[in-house]
DNA sequence: TTGAAAGCGCTAACAG
DNA sequence: CTGTTAGCGCTTTCAA
């Protein structure tokens, strides 16, 4: 009676709510999930190092939690307790959760194959590594974009400051970079020497100051993060440069830091909510957990604000 | 058998046990909970407005995740389907879910009620108004701190730099700067006509601006919140001062910017590791939802950096 | 110490 | 259109 069924007259469909209403019912979800060997609930491995990301993950997962909600399921925060030895994938098996969505700092190549091999569906965001359903910010097209703004304000030595060398992602925006440079006939103005693992304010610093050793006159620098460009800002500023006249510099994330910086920071924008989104989607109709989808690409856009200006002539 | 019943020998339990894993035998949570009535799940609404305080809000939810995991509990993050016109109160008393712990930059304080109508335990982090079960920074003792500190510097020209001048947190730190100031036979330097709702960076600049333009000569500034610090570090370096020799700026928060921010911003920093733990502690104890607790308050640290320094002789 | 049975709240299937 | 029934996987109680 409760369930939608067709075949009930209106009047009655509605005597009979008001009373259920009015008897304060509820459904109970663990009968509903015993009979129907399912439930409503999406898992969600939020493991996420407190560091300045920290704000495009809760964003990403606000848009998931959204999505989730509009399709009338509900969200779990996977714990993996490490002292009863209970893992992911029992409490998920336990929980009859089939979908995981994977929001982590750490690599979690391991869960996810655990995962996978329980008849889990996963779909991890920025993978460190190189993993089987992943959503992600095209990053070619993103770095291409940041590039591309700086080539056409006129800028022709533009340097790269790259993140991390051995994660996905890193990679990812590192070829986007050579692409461009040989697309251009560009002088590649990169130290492939250094990592910078953390996307730290100091890795930023100090690769910039070692940029400005090796080339000279750089007219504007592609960053890998808000916070290596803002590392740069200020390498650049202590060897005497003035922004952005003398060298532009992009970041990449578009973090609220973007706003308070000085100069304010224009950057390339990671479209939180439609990942959010996208990631929702997927799993839900992500009906084979062993399938491999093609890595799923979400565009970036560009927000100019004040570190970046024309070429001076 | 598998319940940890007493008495039943060694190693028939490990024969159970053995024989159990080998099948990938995984308890059933909705049998369990069905027979049960109950279920070990709390309800966390974690909706936070992107902004800095992101960081704090997802640092606490980590220590909150992480003590429930401790005591085998998942989390449920709790949606309110407004189209579905499915309430909070409905989906915890669907999935048995008898606490809830609110994280939010919003009101809650009708759901909240609601809830508690329902037979539901709540515990509020920082509500915006005074809630009836709530944690947050000893806001007393962290403006002290801060304040004991600049004057214990030889400032005595101590300015306030006010948040929301509305809201339950707000109104704890302006008191006790005032106190602080009557105790201490100081001159009250403050902007009460200006309300700094947002925290802005331009709020903080533009109230910053009215002080200097209010009193002449401020030794220091005590702010309620790093992004107001910095607002009125931009508005003193602007007016000619150089800091931290002119004047000393305290933050609030410890917010990751703090350590990126030229001159990198001494503040009080909020325990979220253990205002997560304790407000998961309390939840697990509270039998009584309709109880009041007294507002569980936690002591906050001083983190020194480079916006400080001793007045300039 | 072991076995059997009832029942938690619901859905689905089938008979009226 | 309505009513009845079996059974989901577990705990608990009672009987052997």
């Amino acid at each position: 009676v409760l369930n939608g069924y067709a075949g009930v007259s209106k009047d009655m469909h509605e005597k009979v709510m008001a009373i259920a209403n009015q008897m304060g019912y509820v459904p109970n979800a663990a009968a509903i999930s015993l009979v129907k060997k399912k439930s409503a609930i999406l898992g969600v491995i939020y493991e996420v190092s407190s560091g300045f990301s920290n704000l495009y993950f809760s964003a990403i997962l606000e848009a998931f939690r959204l999505e989730a909600e509009a399709n009338g399921y509900m969200l779990m925060l996977l714990s993996q307790s490490t002292e009863h030895q209970i893992e992911y994938w029992k409490h998920c098996l336990s929980h009859k959760i089939t979908s995981v969505f994977i929001i982590s700092t750490r690599d979690q190549s391991v869960v996810e194959n655990e995962l996978r091999n329980h008849g889990i569906s996963v779909l991890t965001l920025d993978p460190i590594h190189q993993s089987a359903n992943l959503i992600a910010t095209d990053n070619a097209q993103a770095m291409n974009l940041s590039l591309s703004y700086l080539y056409h304000l006129g800028h022709r030595k533009i340097a790269f400051l790259q993140g991390s060398l051995t994660t996905y992602v890193g990679k990812a925006r590192l070829d986007a970079y050579r692409e461009f440079v040989k697309q251009h006939n560009l002088t590649p103005m990169v130290l492939l020497e250094r990592d910078n693992p953390s996307y730290s304010l100091q890795e930023g610093y100090d690769t910039t100051m070692g940029l400005l050793k090796q080339f000279d006159a750089i007219d504007a620098m592609a960053c890998c993060s808000d916070v290596l460009a803002l590392g740069a800002i200020y390498a650049l500023q202590d060897s005497g440069y003035v922004l952005p006249r003398d060298v532009s510099v992009m970041g990449f994330d578009d973090l609220r830091l973007c706003e308070i910086v000085r100069p304010k920071l224009s950057t390339v924008r990671q479209n939180s909510r439609l990942i959010g989104k996208t990631a929702c989607e997927t799993l839900l109709k992500m009906d084979d957990p062993t399938s491999v989808l093609k890595p799923i690409q979400v565009e970036a856009s560009l927000v100019l604000r004040d570190s970046t200006a024309p070429k001076k002539p």
